[in-house]
DNA sequence: CTGATATATGAATAGCTATTCATATCTATG
DNA sequence: CATAGATATGAATAGCTATTCATATATCAG
């Protein structure tokens, strides 16, 4: 039950990164948007709001840390999330801003 | 079961706002040692190898997003995590990233 | 091959941010 | 009060980064 918590500065920094690239909320609505279901870019573009231009910028920071993964179907690129963790740990987030959004003092 | 993924823009904000917190591998130090029992800020500056006035910097942007809360015991500040879920959020990537150490291909 | 659609890439830039150094504030003690 | 220790604050800066615009590459249809 006694959780590991001092971690090495390399760690700190490798986990740092994971949480930086969902530290922009372009970014963070990206990744959303692929946590469920691959979607191409397009759709990403037109969910998120954002030029297909800035999002495929993003995407190419989230394929190299390997949170999500690409594939292409014909003219498109189908986009998804690898890494079960940071599912949870988004989906988490998210409850909890949802939650604690009418306790907010 | 079905979780809720879809956020608004300004929750993607604020949710992107604590994950750009612990996005720094600094300040990411700093939460991890203040996520089991308050510490004052000198410990906290010797057992993360940051200078004391870098660490009071980024206390103060914790304190101001409510992730650390500050008490005053004479001359030293004791700094404790206090959300919840930040503390499930920040023990769950870090065993992701020391399990899958390992197997990092 | 040509044109059209989808995605990626490169350069340029404006804005942000982590860090440092100097200085100020707070607190206990003598 | 004066001094010392602990923390906070302010200014300055160097480096980073998100965004935009222009352009390139890829894939398919005709």
């Amino acid at each position: 039950m006694n959780k590991r918590l001092s971690i090495s500065d390399d760690q700190a920094v490798e986990l740092a990164e994971l949480f930086r690239l969902m530290g922009d909320a372009s970014r963070l609505k990206i990744v959303l948007a692929c946590l469920q279901k691959p979607q191409c870019v397009s759709t990403i573009a037109a969910t998120t709001h954002l030029s297909p231009s800035l999002v495929s910028h993003h995407l190419r920071l989230l394929r190299a840390t390997r949170m999500l993964r690409g594939e292409r179907r014909g003219k498109q690129v189908f986009y998804v999330a690898t890494d079960a963790h940071v599912q949870c740990v988004i989906t988490d987030m998210v409850a909890h801003i949802t939650e604690s959004e009418a306790a907010d003092s």
